[in-house]
DNA sequence: AAATGCATGTAACGCGTTACATGATTTT
DNA sequence: AAAATCATGTAACGCGTTACATGCATTT
């Protein structure tokens, strides 16, 4: 958002050294690969291709296809090759912070007991899919064809797997206590009318 | 960013349960508690204020000082509790990802392996500090006197600890292998030019 | 004398999401 | 017949950061 200058179009850069791709098979590629990490729009990706082409970072030429529309492939350039370079020679800034999950609890005092714990629970389930996945990806890359990128998607996926148990470790621990003060809250006559029994 | 609604609003609202504030102490309070998981610039924070107080809100008054300037006084509401109420009753949207330092861990194999190096080690470097400042934000927290908050915040800061302990592992190991990888890269004819011994 | 801290505010700028538009084909 | 998939794009909108403006007091 900021005044720190975008890496959209380095990103793209950067997939297209794996393989020349169109816009399209960007965002899934994005989405399926750096997806836990990163993410990008399509209303990010189109005018951010046709900036890199004007520029000559990539080289566009259309395919024709029979009964799906045209797709227009993006290969990278040498130019784009030295662009990708200097971002990557770039230290990356520290991100400014924003969860809003923990904001929330910050001020679980206004809140109910039973939304926080909603919330933690939700995120909880969220992230363990995600973690599941990454495990799974884990395994395809360990299993597949080596690429001279191997190492370094294995370093970003277990540090998804390690910040992820760690999230859910917590989630364990603080559904607990939510669970105590939940149960202080209903003692105390803040209890709801709810049916007991078959319903 | 997006149209998922800003909740700059809800945390000055949110603050200002505590105990009311001027737009400066928001900043200050903002970065010295909820700032690992949450932060707000003043360009943010002083238009918001006016308009919170525009729809009542919040109440401001001005409180002269001596030598320094005058102060703007902000503290919140029946309809403000209201409007945070409703706020806090909304799920938390999990976030779009966006992690750089891992996106260009990912994109390793087109860039040197000691700057990669170098960003995890800050990084660690970074994130160790910001660890101890938790760990000295929860000392003061038990030790503290009692507030309604104090269970939540604690869930918090602990939020914050486990990721940052994980993210430390996870910065060993990988300095480790980056290390092996910038061996191998050395004895395969990558060496620089370098002087060994008195400069 | 210069810089820093206190304190409030406005303006510029651009990034990024959502929504919309289009249109053919295949699936339900 | 309707919905989903493939595929590319544009426009609106607003959030959020940075930079700038102001001015007094204290510290260096």
């Amino acid at each position: 958002m900021p005044r720190r200058s975008s890496s959209t179009m380095d990103v793209l850069l950067g997939l297209l050294t794996i393989e020349p791709m169109s816009g399209y098979d960007l965002g899934l590629t994005i989405r399926s690969s750096v997806g836990f990490f990163w993410s990008e729009s399509y209303g990010q990706i189109y005018p951010n291709l046709k900036k890199l082409a004007a520029n000559g970072f990539v080289n566009a030429k259309t395919e024709r296809q029979k009964g799906k529309p045209d797709r227009r492939i993006y290969s990278i350039t040498g130019k784009g090759r030295e662009r990708l370079a200097n971002w990557l020679a770039l230290e990356p800034q520290p991100e400014i912070p924003r969860n809003e999950l923990l904001l929330k609890l910050f001020f679980g005092a206004q809140a109910s007991p039973e939304s926080l714990t909603q919330y933690v629970d939700r995120m909880a389930q969220r992230e363990g899919a995600v973690l599941a996945r990454i495990a799974q990806v884990e395994r395809e890359i360990a299993a597949g064809k080596q690429y001279p990128g191997t190492p370094y998607w294995r370093m970003a996926a277990r540090f998804g797997q390690l910040e992820l148990e760690a999230h859910l470790r917590w989630a364990k621990q603080t559904l607990g206590e939510l669970r105590k003060i939940a149960d202080k809250h209903r003692q105390s006559g803040h209890r709801k009318a709810k049916h007991h029994g078959n319903q």
